[in-house]
DNA sequence: CTGGATCCGACATGATACTG
DNA sequence: CAGTATCATGTCGGATCCAG
């Protein structure tokens, strides 16, 4: 991730409907690679980009407190991510010029939008996970007994 | 498989509210890692997975086809990708046993929902994906000034 | 045609140490 | 406190070969 910053993919479904037109074709969206939506896709999709964002909702947290609060983040992960989303225009980051260095990390509005996205998706796999839990668990018995 | 295909994780999330019931708690949903809710969303939101279920959107689909469609897939990682869905309950899969090999996926009613949710998502991105790139181009010539 | 198995390189991520 | 820099490594993913 860190590397690869600076790719200009193609914009290739960024053609009508990415306007805002209620266009619902059933499928026919990125399917090639280097697409920009496929790849903003796996930066939203991403596993850290998703807590954070979710626990920015609403809220100002400090580079520490997000640290603290998302279990299992390295330092260096958390800062990546961060500045990815803060390049992306999700995240807003303040520093104040104090002597410990204080920094804060809030949601723009773009990003607030996109937890409401997020929190749709969140909630499917709240409510499925049991299902899904199941149909695992049917399918390795499956595989067990063969 | 190869990877980690057969982790237990802890059902920490699936306390209450995962029944369905309209829990709007803003954030408190995973933030612990090897939390199952943040296992299954790395697979949903995973690259490929993503389009393979818009792809079986509504229909049927042979192993060929989809590997054709998807531009950029290996062999491998249809296929490894195919299997997971499969485990979790998503796609089924149909093998017909004549002379040439015949296997069709196609999504299952819960794989249904999540299509669903995804396309919301994917929504979100092709409509926002201008202010992004805008986004970016500031950042990065904010960065460059320096 | 479908896909399992293996080898292997590349990149993402983690751990650690250092700085303003 | 909030990073940056560096090094180590595990995993992902691609290529290839093979089998039913």
């Amino acid at each position: 991730m860190e590397e690869g910053t600076s790719k200009s993919p193609s914009h290739c479904a960024d053609t009508d409907h990415a306007a805002g037109a209620a266009d619902t074709d059933p499928f026919q969206w990125d399917t090639r690679e280097d697409c920009e939506v496929r790849q903003i896709l796996d930066r939203v999709a991403d596993k850290w980009s998703l807590l954070v964002i979710a626990l920015l909702d609403r809220r100002k947290l400090r580079f520490t407190e997000l640290r603290r609060e998302i279990d299992g983040v390295s330092q260096r992960m958390l800062t990546v991510t961060l500045r990815q989303l803060e390049r992306d225009g999700l995240v807003k980051r303040t520093v104040y010029p104090v002597v410990p260095p204080r920094v804060e990390y809030e949601l723009t509005p773009l990003g607030g939008t996109l937890h409401t996205t997020i929190r749709t998706l969140v909630t499917w796999t709240e409510e499925h996970q049991n299902e899904i839990a199941a149909a695992r668990e049917a399918y390795d018995a499956r595989e067990a007994a063969v």
